[in-house]
DNA sequence: TTGCTAAATGATATCGACTTTCAATTTCAT
DNA sequence: ATGAAATTGAAAGTCGATATCATTTAGCAA
């Protein structure tokens, strides 16, 4: 039997791949990256006492090429092109991985999936999704990060991480 | 067989009775208010034609008088005391139902738990959430709301909802 | 190179929080 | 009271995430 864990492969996902609005420019800058990242990668499995395999190579690489909010069904799908044996579990786990390292964030936009996304290297943003369409678009406010701390320390809290996410419709679908 | 859907049941919860910062100053106010949930309510049930039961009755007054953010297996183990055949599939439709209603907020605080609170009466309200104690101080700013959509307006999107959590250490934790 | 040993892999099983199904029960308009 | 339609509770199903385990592989050492 197949794996059967992963259902709905072909239908539209709810989020499908948004596009991005301020990352990868051009080819040059996700190339360059790319190839520092998996220098950091490197380091990191060294430093653990993990092992280069071929998998995570494959699947690392992969995810640092894609600049979309990417689901593991997804991620898996595109591993696979290259390296067709490649298993779910191990995508999972690669994934999980390149978190702990600090190479990827984990997104969890409300439905059922949880996304990856490549570490920003102009710093935190929060997101616009689109209800209709599932784009996804990136913005930065400072005003609203100090706003948010500004309140937390009323508050007598120590924020350490935030979510902040706006639902709506986009440019096309309003 | 029992129920075998619910299995961390008595280890305390991720996200425990959380207290408010702003509810429910005194009983008597938030006893008023579940009586005119509860015509609410019914209100609603005539609309769509549904049938007025025990149960719905027990689990919305149950839940009308919580002021926290609940889970269903809490709401359930409460509902329980009372009427103590009541099923946790009809504690779910009933959440569903008052949540479609209008009169309960549905909430995601990144535990796997869906959780439900009562819809205030002072308007939209986002969260501060404890890591360690898991209180739950809930805030308004209107400055943020304000700020978020002159961001999405300026990226060409309606906000029709959105989610603002803060994450951290509360006065007790930190 | 060749073994060796711990780590990694991939197929599969399991978990957990819902969500649906269905036979038995209850509501409520006649 | 009666009967159609809705509701209930137990159980089964769903589905993404996570764990298990036999087999394979990486990397070190002889
Ligand atoms: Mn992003
Ligand atoms: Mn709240
Ligand atoms: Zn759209
Ligand atoms: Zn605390």
């Amino acid at each position: 039997m197949e794996t059967p864990k992963i259902k709905n492969t072909d239908n539209l996902p709810p989020f499908a791949a948004g596009a991005r609005v301020r990352y990868n420019k051009n080819q040059k800058m996700t190339k360059q990256r790319t190839e520092t990242k998996m220098e950091l990668l490197a380091n990191c499995l060294e430093k653990r006492g993990l092992k280069s395999t071929k998998q995570r190579h494959y699947i690392a690489d992969t995810f640092f090429r894609s600049n979309t909010h990417i689901s593991l069904e997804e991620l898996h799908k595109k591993v696979k092109r290259k390296s067709p044996r490649a298993g779910y579990a191990t995508v999972y786990r690669t994934m999980k991985l390149l978190t702990e390292c600090g190479l990827a964030i984990e997104r969890q936009f409300g439905d059922g999936q949880t996304r990856f996304e490549n570490v920003p290297e102009d710093g935190h943003h929060d997101h616009l999704i689109c209800l209709k369409c599932s784009e996804i678009v990136e913005f930065q406010n400072e005003t609203i990060e100090q706003l948010q701390d500004k309140t937390a320390t009323e508050l007598g809290f120590n924020v350490v991480r935030h979510k902040l996410e706006l639902y709506g419709y986009c440019k096309n679908c309003k």
